[in-house]
DNA sequence: GGCTGCACTAAGCGCTCGCTCACCGTCGAC
DNA sequence: GTCGACGGTGAGCGAGCGCTTAGTGCAGCC
């Protein structure tokens, strides 16, 4: 597979969607703490100043801190939806398009990794209505990944012998690279992205 | 394998090593609270509550909040590791190792997820000290798992290009149990075990 | 130039946090 | 029977939390 053909890693400079630019600051601000300290060791106080404003100026954005976090899973969620849709869907092979969607979904976790962190491990710290919300989407994570394998084993390219156990494996797997993954690592995401994609592919039983 | 060579996933009736019967029962309640709200939003108030005790009472048995987490963190790392170590040191081929560290370690983060929980999450709530000493712990896991793998190459069992992003795979894979496994969930600990164990051989080209 | 709208701030409210302290009941030693 | 040791409690301290409110400065419009 070469280069060209692979989806992005979705590496580009994100959260330009967030307008105002206050809220925008604001939010970034928020990722960074979060994914540093968690949110509940995280202050009101700690967001607004890494953003070099008051307290009381996140509340002209944002209802509550808790609305600050539901955005940011929306819109990562809804990101690493878009990159795990977009390898499922191109053309080719079941095994290509499951190596591009591993690549692809483990180089936006290590690449971006404080939204990854945020938006996989601070789950439990939404309201039952945003949790719902979140949940739905990571259905259809769940859903695309499965969809590739069941592809592979209808075609004889994988020998699955749990489609959803292994589903949930791959997944899993991918995902905890933003728990491990750091910059200072021997390791960029791009090559994490290569290694994972390989294994994966074992796992499956298509080589 | 025989279920009879296999080794345990650590099921055994936990915490007997704190003392007294009051310190335990604290502890015991600290890991359910750490578990299912994370360290910083649950409160010694809640705690001491689910141990049937005054808040006071926290004080007499340990010093701070923090050292019940260092204590949690402390006893689950060596469990972790002492599972570790039982399979890696056992009689027979890197292949039935392997399968057999996987399995036990797997069943383990299931079987005792809320443990499992706070000691693979809640690292960085612990202060410079005790979290080095921690890292350390971690540090052997990481070379039992790579002992092995290094072992099933040398043998010629095992085919694989990178041992030490393969032992970070392996492992990150059967931590992460700890996040999504419910006991409502429709797999066992033991097939959730028997699963990976597959798929990690898999993994190193053993099959 | 005066007015309006609004992003933003300074100050602080009510509350809960981790933790402390003065005190208490029980129980073994003598 | 007395007493000290000790595990435990009720009340509360100082601090910091999420969030609010009254007021400020400034850009855009007539």
């Amino acid at each position: 597979m070469s280069t060209a053909e692979e989806t992005t890693g979705g590496e580009v400079e994100p959260w330009e969607e967030v307008t105002p630019d206050a809220a925008r600051r604001l939010l970034v601000a928020a990722v960074e703490a979060f994914a540093e300290r968690g949110y509940h060791a995280t202050t009101t106080r700690d967001i607004a100043g890494r953003a070099g404003m008051s307290p009381a100026a996140l509340y002209i954005h944002y209802k509550t801190k808790e609305e600050l976090l539901h955005r940011i899973s929306r819109i990562g969620h809804d990101k690493a939806l878009d990159i795990l849709r977009t390898a499922a869907r191109r053309e080719g092979t079941a095994t290509e398009r499951l190596a591009d969607a591993v690549s692809s979904f483990v180089r936006w976790h290590a690449g971006r990794r404080t939204t990854a962190r945020v938006v996989q491990y601070e789950l439990d710290a939404l309201g039952p209505e945003a949790r719902a919300e979140i949940v739905a989407l990571r259905r259809q994570v769940d859903a695309e990944v499965r969809g590739i394998i069941e592809d592979g084993v209808a075609s004889g390219e994988f020998d699955v012998l749990d489609v959803h156990g292994t589903t949930l494996a791959v997944l899993s797997l991918c995902i905890d690279v933003a728990r491990w993954f750091t910059v200072n690592g021997p390791r960029t995401p791009e090559e994490v992205g290569a290694l994972y994609a390989d294994l994966v592919l074992r796992m499956v039983g298509a080589q």
